[in-house]
DNA sequence: CCATATATTAATACCAAGTCCTAAAACAGT
DNA sequence: ACTGTTTTAGGACTTGGTATTAATATATGG
């Protein structure tokens, strides 16, 4: 036994999960110990075999590039009246957060009710122009961001769009956007 | 013979392709078809066996969210001067842009400045409490974004910065950010 | 020092989802 | 009817395991 068991398992355990494409043929190596004994420590810990772990992977990050793919819009859009209103709503996620206290990154309050905000826009394509937005309080991993956006002004290619995000009633952000309504491939209109 | 040999390998190339996890078992029942017309047709079509899909997946996202996982912030900052200025670069990726026309979406510029305007405050935590942006113009695929802020007003817990972001010294993106430093785990300071 | 744990190794049968290879059918076109 | 393509079928072998049973080391307490 060159390191006691509760040593090898920990090591075993960080390898694992830092590279999860390792067989238990070659964990075995590394710790110049049996197959069986990487089973074992495996059972014990319950790390699943190498193609579950990939497996898992895999899925994981299916589902992620999916919804990334489809994100189109961030934030679910669940109403719109064209040149008129509409209402999105995102979910505060860890890949939304700063690690380090859990609070969201503005960015992604500022991309939902961007999107919304072009969304509502009847036209081939809508681009923001420009925007003034406010971040009234900071929002908290998990919580359930609904926006609202009003046009307030509508000129034949420029709109300007009010939004309001709540949680749970209470304002977390608002802004207005300038967006219009853009040619085919390219520029102003 | 149910469907063609063409059709039905264009069939299974799709299928395969927008859902990796199907064995070739089921691929056959699908199909209404042997398990080795399947396997005939993925060495046709070049489509690895299942646990190789996997496999790949799982490795590409792996060195994906690694990155993912890093990017604390959008855009990679160059150049940092406390309190007083920084400069980011980031390149506008099919992610990044609307399908139809190949115009980045707002928020990734805006991402990109927020980022960078947090980044600059030193602090433990900083949060936007408001901005004002502007979009001068629309930004394509491939463009490298350089963003460059610049702070212009500091009091002891909130500042303004000034980002501008070029494309090859045209201005593209213009806003004014009001962010301060917050405490450890929540609220302003 | 011996008994009893605990830890490790070995050995075997079995599985999923294949590959690789050979060979027999099925069917189509001329 | 003959040839060529397509489709099936079957068996041997591969990886990276699981599950189980059994033997052997090593350690620990009394």
């Amino acid at each position: 036994m060159r390191l006691p068991k509760k040593e090898r398992q920990r090591l075993i355990k960080k390898a694992f999960s830092d590279d999860p494409f390792i067989t238990d043929e070659e964990m075995a190596k590394r710790c110049g110990v049996s197959i069986q004994t990487i089973r074992l420590d495996r059972m014990e810990l319950g790390i699943p075999e190498l193609r579950e772990r990939i497996k898992h992977m895999a899925e994981n990050n299916f589902d992620r590039v999916r919804s990334l793919a489809l994100e189109e819009v961030i934030g679910e859009v669940i109403d719109i009246q064209l040149d008129h209103s509409g209402i999105s709503i995102f979910e505060i996620k860890k890949e939304h957060v700063f690690a380090r206290n859990r609070i969201a990154r503005g960015h992604y309050l500022f991309a939902q009710a961007n999107s919304l905000a072009v969304a509502i826009v009847d036209a081939e394509v809508a681009l923001t122009a420009s925007a003034g937005i406010r971040f009234v309080r900071p929002v908290r991993l998990g919580e359930k961001c609904i926006a609202y956006a009003q046009v307030f002004n509508k000129q034949s290619s420029r709109l300007q769009i009010n939004v309001q995000t709540k949680v749970n009633g209470e304002i977390v952000f608002q802004g207005v956007f300038d967006v219009y309504r853009a040619e085919e491939d390219g520029w102003v209109k």
